[in-house]
DNA sequence: GTTCTAATAT
DNA sequence: CATATTAGAA
């Protein structure tokens, strides 16, 4: 503790694992609670509060942000005149602790779902309806600011009659109705009492589609399960079922999609292969299954050189290869659900290929006549620019409410110690390498708590 | 008529 | 900025 109190930082790779984000949340709650009621520091006391309030009610915070690094200096002993010391480090990373706890809102989409034509002509809703049903009373400060931007959103909308947009979140997050499969059709949700402010109706007017995780990923698996030689856009819209999408949007979306994955995965793949080198931990090996099948998507005159991207070239799909890596490799045909569920345990920070999601719901197979191509989503979407920045980097939500509820629930769990040993190690390294030579051979490069 | 791509608009 | 829209080719 001495160590992190005098400005240790520890920076996690980015695929944050489940334990580093347990260890990151019992030094906040730890030091949030053990630092004394006087001595808690402004950057901490929002910490406390909040910890206290969500104790008291049990509430769970809902969250998908956390952070790459973490710093947890600049705790109250130093109060006064060491400030500049400790030049914070360029991440606010303490702030947005802050704001994990505080603002239980934190832009949690407000949930609307909305009904809006979709076959472009020929339909007879040719109108837009939003209601928000999920929002609860308004009590709290936070869901007050939800509600505040989403009445300004309103505003906006209502104010040009002939301009009005509205974001779309086609599903809300919490899904209720994940797989009742015949949900095509209807669906004005019926306006709920409170809903009156959120009632809107734009006739025909074009909605901006916001592009959130769920609905990603529902597109994503979407294209998964039509393979992706097949993944064109009417498809893609009938199997993500969300209503009020129009092809046009999946087209866009699609098109970026398919850019992204064009041009950022090979470059990813490239790099991973050449820093494989050192790397103590498993050496899986990719393997490139040969596919039956039709060859690649996309005529080959679109596609880079081989020798550019030598992924590309071949089967099917340039991600056919990272879904049945491993030592024995996974059947082809395994639904990437599957490995979407693979446990925590065998997840490293820096296992590469497979960052954990949970999957948003349960397989849906009804396509399961073909399954040519089915891609890790998650390694595609990777760098895939996201709704808010990469969230695939980050644990599911739900991964971090437990986390944190769990922290917080057991303050008096021993704190596990700041710094592992690949970090010191790489630390210890680098200092030799300065010619910082004489480190005090200490207990075993750790560094006391 | 659909899809794909690129360019452009919002 | 992320999406939408459009154009033009396949």
């Amino acid at each position: 503790m001495k160590c992190i109190a005098l400005g240790a930082v520890e920076f996690l790779s980015k695929p944050l694992s489940e334990d580093k984000l347990r260890n990151i949340w019992q030094h906040v709650v730890h030091k949030a609670f053990n630092a004394g009621a006087s001595a808690v520091s402004e950057s901490l006391k929002p910490v406390k509060e909040s910890v206290v309030s969500i104790l008291q009610l049990q509430t769970e915070n809902t969250q998908h942000e956390s952070r790459a690094a973490v710093e947890l200096e600049k705790v109250s002993q130093f109060s006064d005149n060491d400030h500049e010391h400790y030049p914070a480090p360029s991440t606010p990373q303490l702030k947005q602790v802050e704001r994990l706890l505080d603002d239980g809102d934190c832009q949690e989409q407000t949930n609307c779902s909305t009904e809006k034509e979709s076959g472009e002509h020929d339909g007879e809703s040719k109108f837009v309806e939003t209601t928000c049903e999920n929002l609860n009373a308004e009590s709290t400060p936070q869901q007050n600011k939800s509600e505040v931007t989403l009445v300004q959103k309103e505003a906006e909308e209502f104010a040009d009659a002939s301009k009005c947009e509205s974001v779309v979140s086609p599903r809300p997050q919490n899904e209720k109705v994940l797989n009742n499969s015949e949900s095509n059709t209807m669906s004005v949700n019926k306006v709920g009492v409170r809903s009156h402010k959120c009632e809107i109706k734009a006739n025909r007017k074009k909605m901006k589609v916001d592009w959130t995780a769920e609905l990603h990923k529902k597109f994503v698996k979407a294209v998964e399960q039509l393979g992706i030689d097949h993944a064109i856009p009417s498809r893609i819209l009938d199997l993500m079922k969300v209503e009020g999408l129009t092809r046009h949007n999946v087209a866009s979306h699609l098109q970026k999609y398919r850019m992204h994955k064009r041009h950022i995965l090979p470059k990813q793949e490239d790099r991973k292969w050449l820093n494989q080198r050192d790397s103590t931990q498993r050496s899986y090996c990719i393997q490139r299954p040969i596919m039956p099948g039709p060859p690649s998507y996309y005529s080959n005159h679109t596609l880079p050189p081989p020798p550019l991207y030598p992924m590309w070239g071949q089967s099917g799909t340039q991600m056919a290869g990272m879904q049945a890596w491993g030592p024995s490799g996974y059947p082809l045909w395994q639904p990437a659900e599957t490995w979407h569920w693979q446990p925590f345990p065998a997840m490293h920070a820096d296992t590469w290929g497979t960052p954990v999601l949970p999957p948003p719901q349960p397989p849906c197979y009804s396509y399961s006549q073909n399954i040519p191509a089915v891609s890790n989503a998650n390694a595609v979407d990777y760098m895939f620019g996201m709704p808010h920045s990469s969230f695939d980097d980050y644990p599911a939500e739900d991964v971090i409410d437990n986390v944190v509820t769990e922290a917080i629930s057991k303050p008096w769990l021993p704190l596990p110690i700041g710094l592992n040993p690949p970090s010191t190690d790489s630390v210890l390294a680098e200092l030799s390498r300065q010619g910082i030579s004489n480190i005090p051979p200490s207990n075993n490069g750790y560094i006391p708590n």
